[in-house]
RNA sequence: GCCCCCAUCGUCUAGCCGGGCCCAGGACGUCGGCCUUUCAAGCCGGUAACGCGGGUUCGAAUCCCGCUGGGGGCACCA
């Protein structure tokens, strides 16, 4: 059996989405499930829509995912050019290959005919096709069309057969396409540069692409390529069409649908390997009954045919989970790497300076020890920590109902009882407020919700008496005695 | 309008190919409980689905047909 060869080819039109990525990421696995080799080629033909920022952001978004490739425009390989605007030689070639042997033409309609043609059908509730006005114009015409200033666009010649078309779709088993509803379609545009269903096809064979694993949305396609590559005399790769990732409206996954840039995840503190892992619950699911695998399983278990059809639903929550699950694995077993998404965070929030000091990496390696287990992404540290990084901002609620004049004195002698401790570690200050309270002759309780307000703002987080810790003697004071003053005057109103 | 695809809990899915082990399993979410200084985590429990109608069969989520619903495509975009 040859190696497989596999390819995902964006088009640097935006940033990569999830959905592209999701397609990628399972042409990357069935690639690496053969030991074969995954390519990326971009497509920018499209010159009004592409951009360097573009494809460098892709590449970024790729890279951070894990995501590697073999052969591409940055990479190299041994059949490259691997960007499309590069290899325009490549088109002209063919296209005067199909030409040649009359299975493609020059047409001279302009874009407006072809719209009105469009329009008329439409209205006359017919479906559209195209006219065939410029299928079988004599070389005479054709003169004096050219002498008149038009140029020519280049149609494939599809109509004449009445044999159907077959498709036998990896996933989706054989689907026939019944050649009239097929038109002679535009290969080439009148500057010469190529179209989608033509470049693709020329770059698929040449790149000796064995599996086209690509999205549902382009299975009418597929027919129309097939066409071009029995032109051509090649052998057409094997097509899986896998299911489009739909959002909550139950519409295709595009830019409408708020973050779907791979990029906002990784803004937000998602795990690359998170998102990997979250990709193979959609449209596949390795075993029945379990949901957190490593890559390495992943590849391994990775069978085409075992992905589904219908089309899923991007779940935010389950990927958020899934998240969380991966965070605290992290926090376990490489605490450095949550200190770092977690800075990155705080930075962009404006409460960390860039280029942490060693004491500053430091101290937020002791708040991720003690808020690391709640953080579902690394963005929930603004939730869970942000108080160890500016004063706390109360949270009215909480406020009115915790910093009450009962209170005060409370706070007040935790305040006194914590002022010279020493060591100011959590088992002796957890001493030193329940000392308090068996004073006053209260529950614990009593003390720790006011506490915490006073702390950190709010009625959530991590435990009293290692916040304290963390946060140190000084802060934990000046907290305590505020918010004494602020109990003390009333209803904790106007707090914040 | 025409062509094509799809159809199991709210969501992701297992089961379907090779009918019985499925009055349908797991996970997320949600609800309740335990734990607990709060929240999260963890543990325990609940909720919730084979779209509808016909067949075939002793027996259908699984096979066949129709309907309905959803999605995609029908560019000198990709």
């Amino acid at each position: 059996m040859p190696q497989i060869r596999t390819r995902y080819a964006p088009s640097p039109t935006g940033y990569l989405h999830m959905g592209g990525a999701w397609m990628a990421f399972f042409n990357w696995l069935h690639a690496r499930n053969h030991r074969g080799v995954f390519i990326l080629r971009v497509e920018d033909t499209d010159r009004t829509r592409s951009t360097q920022e573009y494809e460098d952001s892709i590449f970024a978004d790729f890279g951070w995912l894990g995501i590697t490739w073999d052969e591409g425009p940055d990479v190299g390989g041994p059949l490259g050019p691997y960007r499309q605007t590069e290899r325009t030689a490549l088109y002209a070639r063919y296209a005067q290959a199909l030409l040649d042997r009359d299975a493609a033409y020059p047409c001279y309609c302009t874009p407006e005919e072809l719209e009105s043609d469009r329009a008329r059908a439409s209205s006359a509730g017919r479906s559209h096709r195209y006219s065939g006005r410029c299928r079988d114009r004599m070389p005479s015409e054709r003169t004096a069309l050219e002498a008149s200033g038009r140029r020519p666009s280049l149609r494939l010649r599809v109509t004449g057969s009445s044999e159907p078309i077959v498709v036998d779709d990896l996933v989706r088993g054989r689907v026939v396409f019944e050649p009239e509803h097929l038109d002679d379609y535009i290969i080439a545009r009148s500057d010469g540069t190529p179209l989608y269903n033509f470049a693709n096809v020329v770059d698929d064979h040449l790149m000796q692409i064995t599996h086209i694993i690509r999205g549902s949305e382009h299975l009418s396609n597929t027919p129309k390529q097939l066409v071009m590559y029995r032109a051509l005399g090649w052998t057409p790769p094997a097509v899986a069409h896998l299911p489009t990732i739909l959002g909550a409206d139950r519409k295709k996954l595009s830019k409408r649908h708020g973050d779907t840039a791979v990029r906002d995840y990784r803004s937000q503190g998602f795990l690359p390997e998170a998102i990997l892992n979250f990709f193979a619950l959609m449209a596949w699911h390795p075993e029945a009954e379990r949901e957190v695998y490593a890559l390495g399983e992943l590849i391994q278990g990775f069978r085409l045919e075992d992905v589904g059809r219908s089309s899923p639903i991007f779940d935010l929550d389950k990927l958020t989970w899934l998240n969380g699950v991966y965070m605290r694995r992290l926090v376990e077993n490489d605490r450095n790497r949550v200190v770092e998404m977690c800075a990155r965070i705080l930075e962009r929030e404006g409460l960390l300076a860039g280029g942490m000091t060693s004491q500053q990496r430091q101290y937020l390696g002791q708040v991720v020890g003690v808020v690391g287990d709640r953080l579902k992404t690394a963005g929930d540290v603004m939730i869970y920590g942000d108080y160890f990084f500016r004063e706390p901002v109360y949270d009215p609620e909480a406020a009115s109902r915790h910093l009450q004049p009962a209170s005060a004195p409370l706070l007040e002698a935790l305040a006194a009882g914590l002022e010279g401790l020493e060591p100011f570690d959590r088992g002796p200050i957890e001493a030193v407020l329940r000392g308090v309270c068996a004073d006053a002759g209260v529950e614990a309780r009593a003390l720790v919700h006011p506490a915490r307000v006073a702390l950190t703002g709010r009625t959530a987080g991590p435990g009293l008496f290692e916040l304290m810790e963390v946060l140190g003697r000084e802060r934990a004071l000046e907290r305590l005695r505020r918010a004494a003053v602020l109990a003390a005057g009333g209803s904790g109103a106007g707090a914040g």
